[in-house]
DNA sequence: CACCTAAACGGACTGTACCCCGGTTATCTT
DNA sequence: AAGATAACCGGGGTACAGTCCGTTTAGGTG
């Protein structure tokens, strides 16, 4: 009838076992989107390539697109260290407005290099939220804004705006073959120009 | 061996049977949503509705989200009429950046209205674009950016960035509950201001 | 070390989007 | 009006996402 002492500690902490599928589940899909292609990457298949029954692959990631989303994390946590404590102008230290600019060329090069991977993250039926990553680029795109100083009367609005803004182009409007990657940089260096001059229009006063 | 005068004439009219089909099937799609949610419209469920078989239903609409986009396309045409010559400031003859305020403000309308509607018709592996209706806002947008002579560099871009702003957020970011309609209500009306009030610091020189 | 329990596992099962192709029918030609 | 032809139709077939539940195992307990 003992519970642990503190009402919410940590989830139990994962078993070993369940650490090791994982990490074994993402460097298959990793493999298979390098060989195959995102779209030919099933849960049968990754399954079996892990070796592992499909049941474990669901435990695990919950949904097709979780598998991905867990991808992009991964490769998220590198550009968020960069931003929270790497050097001016990305990281802390510089001028919001000019972070703000740093923040869209960088999330931009970074998405449009993971364009696949990104798009896959998508699911109909997202119960919650769900997109690329809102879950950093929001808050902190609001938080610059708040430290800006504009006047902005509906930060939470606009900060969702310019989230999608910034990722929306690459999630939702530009094409998913792979054959036009030539395309889709040139595109990004022009949303990456674009995003500057928007942000420039924005915090002039 | 003759062939049509007209080297690429209209596609060669669709036949009566099939015409009649199809606005069946949109019928019945229609009563389906109001009845059970656009979730649990399945292909085969419609195809029995509407009395026809199930190859019927894709070769009208090729996909499930195709269905959709043309239940969302049908809807939009009222809305675009008033934009191409319904009275101003959302029709033609009002100043361009009142226009766009205009705009964007029947267009969140328009999405909080049919939200669930609108995220059905996103669509992994969608061979072209393919969201919401670009088809409509970003030309138009573009064109109103143009118009307002703001001296904006990267016109395209930019115009693909603000459709993002004005639609991602209903279609990426907002949940997809249809027991949060209030909050939706609500949510739009932020969008609306925010909205504005991004038009109008892009706008102001 | 033997035991116990919660967590992890696996793979059969289900529901559904989408494909295929032989048969049917509308529309055009003469 | 009959024949030709292209489009349409139906519904069974396939592949894949996601669920369920009986079985196995990690890792703590005495």
């Amino acid at each position: 009838m003992d519970r642990p002492l503190v009402p919410f500690g940590e989830p139990p902490a994962e078993r070993a076992d369940a650490a090791r599928n994982r990490v074994l589940l993402l460097a298959a899909a990793r493999e298979m989107i390098d060989e195959l292609g995102v779209e030919k990457v099933t849960m049968d298949g990754l399954a079996e390539r892990a070796g592992l029954g499909k049941g474990t692959v669901f435990r695990r990631f919950g949904t097709r697109a979780g598998i991905f989303r867990a991808l992009l994390d991964h490769d998220e946590h590198a550009l968020q260290a960069r931003v929270l404590s790497g050097p001016p102008p990305l990281g802390p230290g510089a001028d919001p407005v000019d972070r703000l600019i740093a923040y869209g060329r960088a999330r931009i090069d970074f998405l449009v290099g993971r364009h696949q991977l990104a798009r896959a993250t998508l699911d109909r039926k997202a119960p919650i939220p769900a997109a690329g990553s809102p879950m950093f680029s929001r808050p902190h795109i609001r938080m610059l804004l708040t430290q800006a100083r504009l006047g902005v009367p509906e930060v939470d609005s606009l900060s969702l705006q310019l989230t999608s803004a910034l990722e929306g182009p690459l999630l939702l409007y530009l094409s998913a073959d792979p054959a036009e990657d030539a395309d889709r940089t040139a595109a990004g260096r022009a949303l990456a120009d674009s995003w500057q001059s928007l942000i420039e229009r924005i915090a002039r006063r």
